[in-house]
DNA sequence: CGCACTTACTTTACATGTAAACCATTCGGA
DNA sequence: TCCGAATGGTTTACATGTAAAGTAAGTGCG
């Protein structure tokens, strides 16, 4: 369905821009309410579940605010969600010796099996979300959006 | 920049479906910030905003909820935003007559001053954050966009 | 007529994002 | 060596989104 539609809009966009502007936002939404519903069944929010992933990939402990950086995430939100992944013993938290204003977190074991259960079902739904759109129109996707991106920085 | 590199991800991405994903994700992200930037110069909240021009799009008083329903909002999110913008007296909010569950806002002459100031300099925006775009390339975004999110439709 | 059901909102509780102010620790340089 | 600046985090305050429960006012049907 049409954009404008969708958004019962009543006259046209002022501009294209505006439009791909809108477009790129409203689908956004629609894909991250499908994934932060997935991961509410494992007991996650995506935020929790990003922080989580980071840790995994990098395979040991890492100070709070590098795992903050690579989510393009501001450090008072990292801080709570730590918070929460501590309380729900998802991570552990230490304190650097060598530096004794950082501190580290790691995955628990529980950990490493709630992300192990999540694998599988994230991919298919991210294949599910795309399911409608050619492959060839994806590698498109992921390069126009590349150049709008390179556009937009700061 | 490629997104792995933005996301300083070490492995490659699971699925081209998840690429793209997280790239609409980050894509529409980095826009809502600029878009929310803008607005906040002039004293105004993305869904503050968003209220104000469905209002005027409408050209006579709405029920909350049907402001809500094409925000796509869930109805406690528009009382708190109705509640913000009585504050600041952009809106008046009057109960119907004929119904009276219903409460109908409507906007004030401020409200359409500060939206004929916006106008402009977010249409700029907007064009701004796409110049790097070709047109055909909007063209193209925006059906394979649309294509995407009738695939995901709950 | 009267009671159950729906509708239009509001309230509360929780997770998140942003900005600004505040600690503690470390670093760099006079 | 000592002090001010930078760094890593936390706290607070505010706007927003979601879910769940509650209230007030219509609607429908026996």
């Amino acid at each position: 369905m049409a954009l404008r539609d969708e958004l019962k809009k009543r006259g046209p966009f002022d501009s294209i821009e505006q439009e791909v502007g809108l477009s790129i936002m409203r689908t956004s939404d629609l894909i991250e309410n499908r994934i932060a519903r997935l991961l509410r069944e494992h007991g996650l929010t995506m935020s929790q579940y990003n922080v989580l992933r980071i840790l995994r990939g990098e395979g040991k402990p890492m100070p709070c605010l590098e795992v903050a950086d690579r989510m393009i995430q501001v450090a008072p939100a990292i801080t709570r969600v730590v918070d929460q992944l501590l309380k729900a013993k998802l991570i552990v938290k230490t304190q650097s010796e060598s530096d004794r204003r950082v501190f580290l977190i790691e995955l628990t074991p529980a950990a490493k099996r709630t992300l192990k259960a999540v694998d599988g079902p994230l991919l298919d739904l991210h294949a599910a979300l795309m399911a409608n759109v050619p492959k060839k129109s994806l590698k498109l996707l992921i390069e126009i959006l590349e150049q709008t991106r390179d556009g937009i920085g700061e």
